[in-house]
DNA sequence: TTGACATACCTAGCAACCCGAGGTATCATC
DNA sequence: GATGATACCTCGGGTTGCTAGGTATGTCAA
């Protein structure tokens, strides 16, 4: 998809995710593109400032986890504050959507 | 509505509510602050640009027009070309909304 | 052991877009 | 003649996503 649409999506859904479970970045982008069937074709150049921002806002907590063979990875979970914000934009997204509709759904002007 | 969501709806709203029939720009905020109960709670500063945008690309065309008392307006149709686009944008809203839920209508971790 | 590829993290700079704040002018009402 | 609604416009700032790069490890085959 090429579209303005997603941009303000991104935090929503990442915070989404994190409230089903704990995810490393990279599992993010594949999970978001598989679950979408690449509707949504997530770059690291998407997720990782975005990332780093709600880390900073104190929103997500990072933690470096060993895996079973290899490098360690950056796994995300949502804060308390995180967790709050999560079903904010839960219902953000249920209201835009509806308001959204409201007005796409109008019959439009008769073309025939 | 405090939300980066509406951040590129604005030109799919615009291209939708002139499918319908050619408005002038006061009355496209009007009109979609009242559809959506001011969700959705447009400003000049949101709506003209964009409308000059449109019309430099050749997607919706401008054409003043005298009122029955008072100034002119301006109003904006449709080309050809935005008609076209008007039926993209519409269905990439489709798309867009329907990918969104399939990610946030997935059950979260258990709570309980 | 070399090369290619996937995994996994990161950053800098650019471009696009919305919004707040301001400006101008007309008309109706009081 | 003052106020408020209508109706147009513009500028600058802040937020955001994308392109394009960089680093490093692990796996697999030639």
């Amino acid at each position: 998809m090429n579209s303005e649409l997603m941009r303000g999506a991104t935090e929503t859904i990442i915070l989404k995710l994190l409230h089903e479970r704990a995810m490393y970045g990279y599992e993010i982008i594949k999970q978001v593109n598989e679950r979408t069937d690449n509707a949504f074709a997530w770059k690291e150049g998407t997720l990782y400032p975005c990332l780093h921002r709600l880390e900073g806002a104190g929103i997500i907590a990072g933690e470096w986890r060993e895996g079973d063979a290899g490098k360690p990875r950056k796994y995300y979970l949502l804060t308390h504050k995180g967790t709050v914000l999560a079903g904010e934009k839960a219902a953000e997204w249920t209201a835009f959507s509806s308001a959204m509709n409201t007005l796409m759904l109008q019959p439009n002007k008769a073309t025939a």
